[in-house]
DNA sequence: CTAGCTAAGTCTTGAAATGGAACTGGGTCA
DNA sequence: TGACCCAGTTCCATTTCAAGACTTAGCTAG
């Protein structure tokens, strides 16, 4: 038990937390080199420690680090699969799914500009239509695809 | 002109480039604490060194970095608005407005579970229809909006 | 002409995070 | 008994970061 030093997560990610601005707040839960890549791993079904480390070739040291700060704000959760030894997983929560929109965007962006010659590396199939598909961010109230030319922003007026 | 050592951006971050992976490239571009905060600032209308630092409260050789980075994988580009003195400011191009989803889908995500009890601190209007919004991650084949969990993965052939 | 100002960096230094690899500890397998 | 598995911990050298003073080039006010 001899954490105490650098467990405690960094100064500056609570500041971000502390903003006032849902980005800052969000890249306060997820916002590091690994904490995407650890949730792409999830999404992929993965969901042990040692499966992590070895998918990612992340130190382990930082593994155990990422996936605590993320079972802390609900976004995974430990899970014993075994007692005898007491063994766990890390599965994604509602919250943890609510992300799907977040790493798909960054995906497809990646897809678009980063692919090379043979096309994307994965390829996503929408069972409940049946078709290979790519997301598209859309306006809540009229249904477009939103230009970010179209759209105004100004300060909550409560905050 | 003495920068050499600090200039070559990480191995590390080459390496995630050169995954068969759309997330770790993205990541590659946008995957650090400050750069997506710098995108933050740059689509609410900054364009300025001075102003980013001021907004940011980041290090100066930080943004340097940063800014530079973004300019070499054509997200910003660098554009003298004045000579005597030369002056510089950073616009998006076409490529960094691309990520506008991945950017409104972590908003997104910090407004679910973050905001504190006056609601989200900034409200977005979309011109096009008039209406307050946010955004929604729909299926490009059939419009419906994408559960994770309706969705398979599977490699390119290809790759 | 000199001091002060602005924008956009650049340099230095100490603190923190990371990568890598070895070690721990409960428990199974042969 | 010894080898192996999982999920961490610990240690150490290397890398990155934060903070802020310093620089450069060209104004501008006195």
């Amino acid at each position: 038990m001899e954490l105490g030093q650098c467990q405690k997560i960094d100064m500056r990610w609570n500041e971000l937390r502390s903003e006032k601005c849902s980005l800052a707040r969000t890249l306060s839960v997820i916002g590091d080199r690994w904490t995407l890549l650890v949730l792409r791993e999830a999404f992929l079904r993965v969901r042990r420690f040692e499966d992590f480390q070895k998918n990612l070739g992340i130190a382990r040291r930082v593994l155990t680090e990422r996936l605590a700060h993320l079972v802390e704000e609900g976004v995974l959760e430990k899970h014993a699969y075994q007692e005898r030894p007491v063994r766990h997983e890390y599965r994604l929560t509602q919250k943890g799914l609510d992300l799907y929109p977040a790493l798909m965007a960054m995906v497809n962006w990646g897809d678009r500009h980063y692919a090379d010659a043979e096309g994307p590396p994965l390829v996503h199939t929408h069972k409940s239509c049946g078709h290979d598909f790519h997301t598209v961010t859309t306006c809540s109230e009229c249904g477009e695809v939103v230009d970010p030319r179209a759209v105004r922003v100004r300060p909550n007026i409560a905050s």
